[in-house]
DNA sequence: TATCTTATATCTTATACAAGACATTTGACA
DNA sequence: TGTCAAATGTCTTGTATAAGATATAAGATA
């Protein structure tokens, strides 16, 4: 094999784990240039995890925009000083995370709240038991200041009683209310929501929070359970009191894991559904 | 490049979409050899899709066991008459589907629901408040036979009246009862279950129908509801009548999407909870 | 000699790089 | 204004090599 090795000198990232073009075999404990970055790879993972992490971290640091273009996997590759395949296959893994969307002969864009029908539309689950597809109605019915109870708190990685938003929200379906949202943010991260600029605002919830206030929310976990209707409740949805609904717990993450958002819908499930797809 | 292509003429498939090794384009119009498949990829899609949809195929048609071994890349490669990565290709996507399971060094498996604490044990989704996770044990009530009504008929692809085996277990968690499940299946799928067979049996109940029937169960779609308990169903739990509940229903489906599972669970959810990973 | 350890050969999958096909947009040009 | 070609993206395929697993042979040690 003639092959020559590209001379790819000064190599920016630590020792990949196979084929390194420079013959240095770092100790496993040095640290990689990652060292700054949030998102914890070890030095010794293979080089495309290192380039998503560094691109991960880029992404947090807010280098690109929601639906606007990263650079191309050739400009990447030049960049990070390696093949279009390695930095491919990190764009690749970006992807897989839902953090970037690909298009083919245009680019690779940032994902957003804003457009994206399937990509990032994926965290509403309620689903009409017939099988047209109703695009719900946010209605907000208020904002309040509080300080963050202990089980809040926690879920959100503050102190208690550290400050937050509380927002509760319907949702109409045709017209028909099916879903109360109580939805809790960190109070330092939303500065200067109030009702009058959610209802101005054209979107949904999601796309609010990202182009307003630049909070990204990425992946979330529920928990599910089966509860009677408070009489509160109830009346807001128009039900008796005491039906069953389903009360759906919400965390929401943002880059690097941090949560963002707590949240507790209350859906009632007459004609109405919670959808998931176990792949 | 004095590279020279291994002549691997006698093309088996359709044209791939990019760099054919023979220059012949031919029409979109034509069938590809994956004619006498039941996966159905168009003839003009990649190469390494076509493959996986081959693939597919041949685990639908048992070749290889669950949990044998498939044969390693550089065989199928040999045999498809494709290069190694693109064999890698295919097999990574029938891995993404969880139809197989990749370990380096080792080689590449049938997923199985008869190991693998994380691969195919994802159906299972009630967990424990606490953060401690109990396996739960599971208690087969009765099989009764039974003629398909509309709705399960519509589900699982049969014609009304076709007959069924219907199965009623409850799950315990720490000896307590938590899950009702209602379980319907195609009679000709399971001939010769019966509630003995199932007793005798060790392991959980997809297992069971992999390993004794050959049934293999791969994804599932799950509609959730808050509904209130009926009289039985509370006493078999342990509840008072009208306890809230969560009703999960499940359509379970094998090779080629065919439907061969319904079934229908109910959930107290006083101390457990449904729990669900949005990425 | 029996046994345990350590190389070694040879399987496997995993990673990296490179070349060309395909998709989309843009701008020159008739 | 319509059309075509170049530029610039991603997508597909091919190939070489590293890393992991395992069986076997070689060697040390009792």
């Amino acid at each position: 094999m003639d092959k020559v090795v590209p001379a790819a000198d000064n190599r920016p990232l630590g020792t990949p784990c196979a084929k390194a073009p420079s013959p240095i075999m770092q100790p496993p404990d040095d640290r990689a240039v990652t060292d700054s970055s949030a998102t914890a790879v070890p030095s010794f993972a293979p080089l495309y995890l290192q380039i998503k992490a560094l691109l991960e971290d880029r992404l947090d640091a807010r280098e690109w925009r929601p639906g606007e273009a990263i650079p191309s996997e050739i400009e990447l590759a030049r960049r990070f000083g390696v093949s279009q395949g390695t930095a491919r296959k990190a764009v690749d893994a970006l992807a897989a995370d839902n953090l970037v969307v690909r298009r083919q002969g245009k680019g690779t864009f940032v994902a957003t709240h804003t457009e994206e029908r399937a990509s990032l539309f994926r965290f509403l689950r309620i689903r009409s038991n017939a099988d047209k597809d109703i695009a719900p109605t946010s209605r907000l019915l208020d904002v309040r200041r509080a300080k963050a109870p202990a089980d809040i708190a926690r879920l959100l990685g503050l102190k208690l009683g550290d400050p937050v938003l509380v927002l509760r929200r319907v949702l109409d379906y045709d017209g028909e209310p099916v879903v109360l949202d109580e939805i809790t943010l960190p109070a330092t991260l939303f500065k200067g929501l109030t009702k009058a600029r959610y209802d101005a605002y054209r979107g949904s919830m999601y796309a609010f929070f990202e182009s307003q206030f630049g909070v990204r929310m990425l992946k979330a976990q529920e928990k599910i359970r089966a509860v009677p209707a408070d009489s509160g409740t109830a009346a807001i949805l128009g039900l008796a009191p005491g039906t069953a609904l389903l009360a759906v717990d919400r965390v929401t993450l943002t880059y690097g894991d941090r949560p963002v958002e707590v949240r507790r819908g209350l859906c009632a499930t007459a004609t109405f559904h919670y959808l998931n797809e176990l792949l």
